[in-house]
DNA sequence: GCGACAG
DNA sequence: ATCTTGTCGC
C-alpha cells in the first residue's frame, strides 16, 4: 500500500517526544470506518545476534476469522527498548510489512498500548496515524494508569485512568484469567475496541495477536537457521 | 533522588 | 523481547 511521508526513525529520545506530540493531534478517537470485512494482527520479534527485528502481519477475514494472508519482513534494529518509545523500535519493520501489502485490513490489532500512554501516543496510535488506518492496542500488561480489577467473568472490564482521563480498559477475555489492557489506536472508539477485542478472543490473547506471535517466531527461527547456512557457505569458500 | 516502566 | 526444563493445573 502507499505510504505517506514519514518522519525519521533515527532519533534521540527528545526528538521522539517531539514527534509523539506532533502526531498526537491526528488521532481520531471515534469510529471512522465502514463494515469490517478483514482484520489484521501484527507482532514483532528480535534476533539480537543479527541485530534484526522481524515482523509477521496476518490478515483474517471477518467475522469468520479465516487466515487469508501472512506477510513477513525484517529490518535492522534501529532503536533500543525504552518504555514509552516502543514505537520507535517496532514500527519500522511493521511498515515494511505494509509496503508488501496491496490492501490494508479494515482494522489492525497491535500488541501494545495505544492511547494508554503517558503522551497518548503508544504503538497502536503511532501505526494508525502514520498509515491512517483503524487500529486498536491490546497489551498484556500496564504501562501507565490506575484501575480497579474487573470482575472475574469474561467480558467484564473496568476503565484505566490517568490524570482524570479514561485512557483505556482492563478487559477480561477469559473467566478467571488475568485481564488485558485495551486502548484505542486510531479511528476506533474505546467501546468499539473493547467489543472487537472480546469478539476476537478465544483464549486470553486475541486471535490476530496470538497468530501473528506464532508466525513471527516461526519466521525468526527460519532466519536463525539460515544463519547456519550462511556460515557454512562462507566456510566452504574459505572466507 | 527514588520507583515505575508496553515489548 | 530473549534466554530455557520441568512442572502444576484444567
Amino acid at each position: 500500500m502507499k505510504m505517506a511521508k514519514l518522519h525519521s526513525w533515527n532519533v534521540t529520545p527528545k526528538q521522539a517526544i517531539a514527534i509523539q506530540h506532533k502526531l498526537r493531534d491526528k488521532i481520531k478517537t471515534f469510529d471512522d470506518f465502514d463494515s469490517i470485512k478483514t482484520v489484521g494482527g501484527v507482532d514483532v520479534g528480535f534476533i539480537k545476534e543479527k541485530n534484526l527485528s522481524c515482523a509477521a502481519l496476518v490478515i483474517f477475514s471477518y467475522p469468520d476469522m479465516r487466515i487469508i494472508d501472512v506477510i513477513n519482513s525484517s529490518e535492522p534494529i534501529s532503536f533500543p527498548y525504552i518504555p514509552t518509545f516502543l514505537a520507535f523500535r517496532e514500527v519500522p519493520v511493521v511498515l515494511s510489512c505494509f509496503e508488501k501489502l496491496e490492501n490494508p485490513p479494515d482494522i489492525l490489532i497491535l500488541d501494545g498500548q495505544g492511547y494508554a500512554h503517558p503522551r497518548r501516543m503508544g504503538l497502536a496510535c503511532h501505526v494508525g496515524v502514520l498509515l491512517d488506518i483503524p487500529t486498536i492496542g491490546c497489551a498484556k500488561s500496564r504501562l501507565v494508569g490506575e484501575f480497579n480489577m474487573p470482575d472475574e467473568k469474561k467480558g467484564s472490564y473496568s476503565y484505566l485512568y490517568d490524570k482524570g482521563e479514561i485512557i483505556g480498559a482492563v478487559l477480561r477475555t477469559r473467566d478467571n484469567i488475568s485481564p488485558v489492557f485495551v486502548s484505542i489506536g486510531h479511528r476506533v472508539s474505546l467501546n468499539t475496541a473493547i467489543e472487537l477485542i472480546l469478539d476476537m478472543s478465544i483464549t486470553r490473547i486475541p486471535e490476530p495477536t496470538k497468530i501473528a506471535d506464532s508466525e513471527v517466531k516461526k519466521y525468526a527461527n527460519k532466519i536463525r537457521e539460515s544463519k547456519l547456512e550462511q556460515e557454512s557457505f562462507f566456510k566452504n569458500y574459505g572466507i
